[in-house]
DNA sequence: AATTCGGGGAA
DNA sequence: TTCCCAGAATT
């Protein structure tokens, strides 16, 4: 037991001194103001350092305050956000900034009730909230610190199962120096960042190698012990790129997604559902795809004459992989095409049908649809995917 | 406990 | 390709 306090101090000692000479110097690390250590670590939930820099940079300059971001329309909130994923991040923080205005008056909370209670932020976050922006010794155990303390300890738990990180809290408060909470716990995930990696750890440059349990077993490869998540599973989709006609002239049609559930909010082209698409298995025509789309533009009120394949996109969420076909229509002004193209016969409807899923598959309904010119783009936030597509129809959709 | 939430960088 | 990243909310 003697020796594993030993080891403790050790890691606590040389990580400390270790960070103090070489952190990265990062935006969120040039003052200490809650609110701007929050907003970084809101877009650091699932995403990279190098990725997050320029979205905290422009948000910051948009949001300077936690006042300006509860003011703000939620529109210009989540295009901040566009790109960066995972919206509800967005759309939480903006919640809980106005949750703090109401509650606090504005100044963030510095206890771990209220901060815990803020929407968006959960266990890890809290922790990181109350020790990098107040120096509270409370643990923030993310990712890297369950890599970094599973080799450190040679701890073999599953670190997807609830346990494991509850057990990784108790240990990582444990650790927290008197008085360095706020540069011990970014220590130990730097740590993570640069040298004890997920894959090829730089051990032979780490300042605790000495007393690393899986090193010195030759196992640090191996840890941690992550159960595999579930693949994506295949989704098919037609989209529908409709040019505008007479009085939208030079504007395309796009639509709001729902309140709630994937991409919440964003707004995108046109599309729906299918069982497959050509060149996917079946290798079924585009006539009937093109079909189906014209009848579901028609009962969105928007008649239309499809002109051409215009390309195939995929893009990969984490637990759906689609797969678009964007057909580009001109909207037909004047009479309603729901009758579908001329010249389909009944040929042409039967294999319409083989794109049909078997489920439920009615858009939504009262879908907000709306004709928009390029710089219309300044305001609207759209998925990465539509924004690849609009860019290649034209660059002045980019 | 399992699923649902984006997107991209690195090997 | 595969992994996984300064995770949280929902069911």
């Amino acid at each position: 037991m003697q020796d594993n306090i030993d080891s403790k101090t050790y890691f606590s000692t040389e990580l400390l001194e270790w960070y103090d000479r070489s952190k990265r110097d990062l935006p969120w690390r040039r003052q200490r103001d809650p609110y701007l250590i929050w907003v970084s670590e809101i877009m650091l939930q699932q995403t990279r350092v190098d990725t997050v820099i320029p979205y905290f940079q422009r948000f910051i300059g948009r949001f300077p305050t936690l006042k300006d971001l509860a003011e703000a329309p939620e529109e210009d909130v989540l295009k901040c956000w566009e790109g960066l994923g995972y919206y509800s991040r967005a759309r939480n923080l903006q919640a809980a900034a106005r949750q703090v205005m109401e509650r606090h008056g504005g100044v963030v909370p510095a206890n771990k009730a209220d901060v815990a209670a803020l929407k968006g932020v959960g266990p890890y976050t809290t922790g990181a909230i109350l020790s990098i922006a107040f120096n509270q010794p409370e643990p923030a155990v993310d990712g890297n610190v369950m890599r970094v303390l599973s080799r450190y300890f040679l701890i073999r738990d599953d670190i997807m199962k609830t346990g494991t990180r509850t057990l990784m809290e108790e240990l990582a408060a444990g650790l927290i120096p008197r008085g360095r909470a706020s540069d011990f716990n970014q220590a130990l995930m730097e740590l993570g960042a640069l040298v004890c990696t997920p894959k090829s750890p730089q051990c032979l440059v780490c300042p605790v190698m000495a007393h690393c349990a899986a090193r010195i077993e030759g196992v640090e490869e191996t840890l941690p012990v992550k159960s595999k998540a579930k693949p994506p599973r295949p989704e098919y989709r037609l989209a529908a790129l409709v040019e505008g006609d007479g009085e939208h002239a030079g504007r395309v049609l796009v639509r709001r997604r729902p309140d709630t559930g994937l991409l919440a909010r964003m707004w995108e082209l046109p599309h729906i559902p299918a069982a497959a698409i050509a060149g996917e298995g079946a290798g079924l025509p585009d006539g009937p795809a093109m079909d189906r789309l014209a009848a579901e533009l028609a009962a969105a009120g928007v008649p239309a004459q499809p002109v051409e394949a215009f390309m195939d996109a995929e893009h990969t969420f984490s637990h759906i992989h689609w797969n678009l076909r964007v057909f580009r229509f001109h909207e037909a002004a004047g009479h309603a095409a729901a009758a579908g193209l001329p010249g389909l016969g009944l040929a042409a409807a039967e294999a319409g049908a083989a794109y049909e899923t078997s489920g439920s598959e009615l858009e939504e309904d009262s879908a907000e649809y709306r004709w928009i010119k390029p710089e219309d783009m300044a305001a609207l936030a759209f998925p990465n995917v539509f924004l690849r597509i609009l860019k290649q129809y034209s660059p002045l959709w980019g």
